[in-house]
Parts: structure tokens; C-alpha cells; sequence
RNA sequence: CGGGGUGUAGCUUAGCCUGGUAGAGCGCCUGCUUUGGGAGCAGGAGGUCGCGAGUUCGAAUCUCGCCGCCCCGACCA
């Protein structure tokens, strides 16, 4: 129990000017959390008291799906990265932790880098103490602080410089058995994300950087959320924007007989598709052929897609390069023979087709047929271009962006678009890492075996938001009861009155003991001040001692989710707060 | 990193265009009154006007540079 006359609960009767989302001016306003810098906040008590709820629930489904906690260093000697699969890739997100002198000491490369997840130190460890079949499978976790140079922080902790995540990694003997400790963490995560009473949704996802097999995103759907998901609800498809497909392209699809004969036309000043489209040439924009220029891994490669479609880069992740970016203008000309604009695949007009490291294009151009196109000169176009005639396709791919409208690949259904917070991440590795740090094992035969990998990251302090994105009215924040700093809180509005506050800790102490943890308003405020906090900080059983219901023999009880107060005679008050706490637990447990 | 915006007391802000005493509300302190949905009156404390140059007799205000923060884009839990 404790008393907020002698706690700290700083709350604001007005939003901060840098807060734009309605649960970032709450974590504020209800004096959860206050700002250092960008993207770096202190937790105050109340805050604190959430995330250390979200933490116990979490470790204990992490447990429950078999997993072992440990704790890891948060500074790695930047040689277990070097070692590591994605250095480049990660290395810009890092931040470096050597001396903080004046330079004179700092060598140009990192000694040691703050830890933004943990695989490149788990797996050297597991390499060294696990060798045997005989101690497989196993799931390592720690609940811990993640440090990332966030290009740009967002919306308090939505994303943010230093933030709490619980990561997990699993080592099996085989895909099989590796599947298993997914699913078994999937089925873990739905359990977390049900039990603190926040609604999230299983996704499939892009491994990205990661890199592996397949993974899924736990979205909590919300405008605010950075991410679309591509969903229908009927067939129960959901993916997020970098993974989403649709069956816009038929499997069977049939290419067409080439048409016409390759025919080159003028078309002076013409370098993007909305001017092709337009008169005198009036080409719709699904029937040209859109040609981009990338970098991959320094050399340069094409990707073909229809002018009405948009490239998802994430997907050109599946080609295989380490790392790859737009082509500059410079880059383009020597390979191409003209500018952005006027470029095509069609074979013999590349000027320098050796440079390439391949040319690769969207199922969807498939269905252009008869097509136009740049001629690899400035100022000209190529039209009655066939896929399978002229094209220099190395491999076809799935490489646009899908719209909302678009046939589901389940379903056949239109596929619908929504918005999401991403609050945790499941990859199946296979062996990327464990290859790169050599982890394997001896089975029973004396062979060596490499071992499968997943790793698992819940956003604990995201979590925290999205829980008060997803649940706040006007008045201020409705915590589910799991999630609550505190389940009860007690507005004495006369403490100056011995009997008041003599009641209000026996209330306390019949809360306490059904298994809820109290907050008593013994604060020498007026009511008003009082009601408008306990709405804002959003406790959900409100208990209101006051000398006029007092004077009637009663006191109230509101829960912070409903509107109407249930009046509760004092000599009843201890067994029907008891009772209020048992069905709220009740109720928590059965759907979170 | 590119684009846009912004910086005045703990918080929300006016003043800036058109240079000349830095103002309000909330919060805080003292007193009196009030006491069931962010009270009233009286008194009070609190400001390098983000930092640095420049223009000027004089800069919160005009100019330049830098920094912080916020929003949009790419990345992520």
C-alpha cells in the first residue's frame, strides 16, 4: 500500500508541446515517464511499476514455453560483430562505446559498441558450453535494456534511443525440432500479449537485417502505428507491407505470343512514366515497363516492374546482398548508356550488359504482354516490348508493393490495409549464425551438426504505450488489470478525518489481501483535483471515501472502465472490495 | 541524411511582422475564505528570451552560423 501524499506521481493538467500522439501526452501527463533527451526517458514510479508488470508476466510465459533466463553484457567488444554476419548492415545503428576523452585514445574503428540485440554474443556462448545433442534444445531470454542509434526517435517510447526488450534465442538439433520452439514461442507470445490486455495480432514478416527464414510480427493495430498490415479477415491472411503478396498474377498465367515487332520511337524530354502516359504517346502506366537502377553489394543491378506498380525495397532483400541502395544518376549512365528516365532491359540495348549482377523482375510485368519501355537513349522508347521475347530477365520475383483491393492468395478476397505498432518480432535463423560462429553439436553418431536458430524480441517499453494507445479515453488512461501500476486506488476526500482514513486503510489492507496492490489519495486536495488524476492515471477500481457518504453510511466504487458508481454500505465496503478484486482477476485471466 | 516546423519561468504560451520597461495562465510559496469533478481573493518567488557572432545609440524582435527539439521519408522491438 502506499500513500500518494508521500510517493511521486507528478502529473500535468497540460500536454508538453513535443508530445503529438494521445498515449505519448499520457505516459507524460499521468507522470509515468519524463524525457532526458530524444528518444531517452527516465521512469518515473508509476512507470516503473508497469514495466516491471510487463516484465513478471513476460518471464513467466518465457518459462512456461521452457525458456532460461540469463543476463548478458550491454557492452560487446565490437569483435563479436566484426566476426558476425551483418557488421555493415548493423554497425550505422550502433552506438560506439570507447573512452569519452578527447579523442586522443580513440582508435578509428569501435573497441566496444552498445548492444542492440544479443545474437553475436549468445551464440559464441552457446558455441563454447554446448556441444552435445544430449543438451539440445535450448531457449535462452534476459529481459534487458537494447541501445540503438534510432535515425529519428518517435513518439516517446514508440521508438526510442534505449529501450526494454526480452530477447530469445533458441538452438535446436534440426528444422524440425527448430519449428517446434517457434511455435512453442509464438504460442508464448499470444499468451503474454493476452494476459497484460493488450490485442496483438500474429503477422508474417520480413526477416530484413535478421536474416533466416521465416518470421512473424506481433502487430497491436493502431493509426499511430508505423507499420501496414495486409490483411483479410475472412481468410485470416495478415502480413506486414515489406512481406505482403496478393494473387494479383495468376499461378497459371499464360505469357503472351509476342505481338508486334520491337519497334524504337522519339520521345524528346519524356523521363517519367506520367508523361508517357500522357498525349500524343498515351501509354497507360500498365503498360510500361518501370527499370530501376541498385547497387548490390557495389555492383549494379536491375529491377523491372509495371509503371503503375511501386517498388517495396525490403523484398529485393531476398536477392541476396549484404547491402543495397539506389543507383546514383553518375553510376547509371556508363552501365545503361542514357539517364534515369529513358532506361530499359530489353536485350542488345544495354550499353555495358558485363557490369550487371543481374537483371531481375516482378511477376506482375508478366501481365503487360505488349509493353514500352526506355531504349537505353536519351530521349527514346521502345515499344511492342514481349517479357519472354526481349527481356533480359535473370529471375522473376515478387518485388512490388501490394494495394489495398488486391485478390488474397488465401482467399482470392480483396485484401485489406491497416495500420499497427509492432510490439515483438519471432525469426526462424536456421543456421546463418550458428555457421558464422561455429555452434554445433555431436548427435548420437559422432557426426557434427550445425545448430538451428530463432530469435525472439518482445518491446517491453513499446509494449507499455501501445497498451495506453490501444486503451485511454478522454479523461486519461484505462490500464487493463494486469498492466496497472497499481488495481486500486482509494480517493479519501477528507483525510483530515481519522475515520475516513482509518476506512480507507482497512479497505487497503482487504484489497491487498484478495491479491491487489493499493494506492490511497490521501493528498490535501480538493475532489475535483483528485477525480480528474484518478481518471488520468487510470487505475482500474476506483474506492471513494468521503465525509457526506460517510455521514450516509457509504462509500462508492467505480471501476475506471465503466461509468456508473455503485454505492456500497461501509459495513459491507471490506467484503464487496474483496469481492470486486477476486472477479477482476477472474476476469484478467481468462482473456487477458 | 533529405524536406518542413519550432526554441521566451517547472509546464502551456503572448510579444517578433513594424527594434526601445519581458507579459499572462497553470504550477510553486504565504495568508484568509472555500471543499464531491482541475476553487476565490490578496501578497510573493521564479527569466543568460537555445548558443555564438553581426547590424544598430539600442536586439526576444533584423542578418548569418551552430545546437536542441518536433513532424514527414528510409530503419527497427
Amino acid at each position: 500500500m502506499k500513500l500518494w501524499s508521500q510517493y511521486f506521481i507528478p502529473t500535468l493538467k497540460e500536454s508538453p508541446a513535443d508530445a503529438e500522439i494521445a498515449s505519448h501526452k499520457l505516459l507524460i501527463r499521468a507522470g509515468l515517464v519524463r524525457k532526458l533527451g530524444g528518444g531517452l526517458y527516465t521512469y518515473l514510479p508509476l512507470g516503473l511499476r508497469v514495466m516491471q508488470k510487463l516484465t513478471q508476466v513476460c518471464r513467466e510465459e518465457m518459462e512456461r514455453a521452457g525458456a532460461i533466463e540469463v543476463w548478458m553484457p550491454h557492452v560487446h567488444p565490437a569483435e563479436f560483430w566484426m566476426q558476425g554476419p551483418r557488421w555493415t548492415a548493423a554497425r550505422e545503428i550502433m552506438f560506439r562505446a570507447d573512452s569519452a576523452g578527447d579523442g586522443k585514445r580513440g582508435p578509428k574503428e569501435p573497441e566496444f559498441v552498445l548492444g542492440p540485440t544479443h545474437e553475436e554474443i549468445i551464440t559464441p556462448l552457446v558455441r563454447a558450453e554446448i556441444t552435445s545433442y544430449r543438451d539440445l534444445p535450448k531457449n535462452f531470454f534476459q529481459i534487458a535494456t537494447k541501445f540503438r542509434n534510432e535515425i529519428r526517435p518517435r513518439f516517446g517510447l514508440m521508438r526510442a534511443k534505449e529501450f526494454v526488450m526480452m530477447d530469445a534465442y533458441s538452438f535446436d538439433v534440426s528444422d524440425e525440432a527448430s519449428i517446434k520452439s517457434y511455435l512453442a514461442m509464438k504460442a508464448a507470445y499470444e499468451a503474454f500479449f493476452r494476459r497484460i490486455g493488450a490485442q496483438a495480432i500474429a503477422v508474417e514478416a520480413d526477416t530484413g537485417v535478421m536474416g533466416g527464414s521465416y518470421s512473424h510480427e506481433f502487430m497491436v493495430p493502431a493509426e499511430v502505428g508505423d507499420d501496414d498490415v495486409i490483411y483479410n479477415e475472412a481468410s485470416g491472411y495478415a502480413a506486414n507491407r515489406e512481406k505482403a503478396t496478393s494473387a494479383l498474377v495468376p499461378k497459371e498465367l499464360a505469357d503472351a505470343a509476342p505481338a508486334g515487332t520491337l519497334e524504337e520511337f522519339a520521345t524528346p524530354g519524356v523521363v517519367t512514366i506520367a508523361a508517357l502516359e500522357a498525349a500524343p504517346y498515351s501509354v497507360p502506366a500498365d503498360k510500361q515497363f518501370k527499370t530501376l537502377v541498385y547497387i548490390g553489394d557495389g555492383k549494379p543491378f536491375l529491377v523491372v516492374l509495371r509503371g503503375c506498380d511501386e517498388l517495396e525495397e525490403a523484398k529485393l532483400g531476398t536477392l541476396g546482398f549484404g547491402v543495397f541502395r539506389p543507383a546514383t544518376a553518375e553510376e547509371i549512365e556508363p552501365v545503361m548508356g542514357a539517364k534515369p528516365g529513358s532506361l530499359g532491359a530489353v536485350r542488345g540495348t544495354i550499353k555495358n550488359p558485363g557490369a550487371l549482377a543481374g537483371v531481375f523482375a516482378d511477376h506482375a510485368i508478366r501481365l503487360i504482354g505488349n509493353g514500352t519501355t526506355g531504349a537505353n537513349k536519351d530521349g527514346f522508347h521502345l515499344r511492342n516490348v514481349n517479357v519472354t521475347r526481349d527481356l533480359a530477365v535473370t529471375k522473376f520475383g515478387d518485388f512490388r508493393r501490394v494495394r489495398a483491393g488486391e485478390p488474397d492468395v488465401k482467399s482470392g478476397q480483396p485484401l485489406q490495409v491497416r495500420r499497427g505498432i509492432e510490439v515483438g518480432h519471432i525469426f526462424k535463423l536456421g543456421t546463418k549464425y550458428s555457421e558464422k560462429f561455429g555452434a554445433a553439436y555431436m548427435d548420437d553418431q559422432k557426426q557434427n551438426h550445425l545448430m538451428e536458430m530463432g530469435c525472439y524480441g518482445i518491446g517491453i517499453s513499446r509494449t507499455l504505450q501501445a497498451i495506453i494507445e490501444q486503451s485511454h479515453d478522454a479523461d486519461g488512461i484505462v490500464w487493463p488489470w494486469n498492466s496497472a501500476p497499481f488495481q486500486v486506488l482509494i480517493c479519501v476526500l477528507d483525510p483530515q478525518m481519522a475515520e475516513a482514513m482509518d476506512l480507507a486503510k482497512k479497505l487497503a489492507a482487504a484489497a491487498e489481501r484478495a491479491g491487489a496492490e493499493v494506492l490511497i489519495d490521501d493528498r490535501a486536495e480538493r475532489p475535483g483535483v483528485k477525480f480528474k488524476d484518478a481518471d488520468l492515471v487510470g487505475i482500474p477500481l476506483r474506492l471513494t471515501i468521503g465525509g457526506k457518504g460517510l455521514k450516509e453510511g457509504v462509500i462508492e466504487l467505480k471501476w475506471r472502465s465503466a461509468k456508473d458508481v455503485a454505492k456500497v454500505p461501509v459495513a459491507e465496503a471490506e467484503a464487496r472490495v474483496a469481492a470486486a478484486v477476486a472477479e477482476a482477476q477472474a476476469r484478467a485471466h481468462a482473456n487477458g
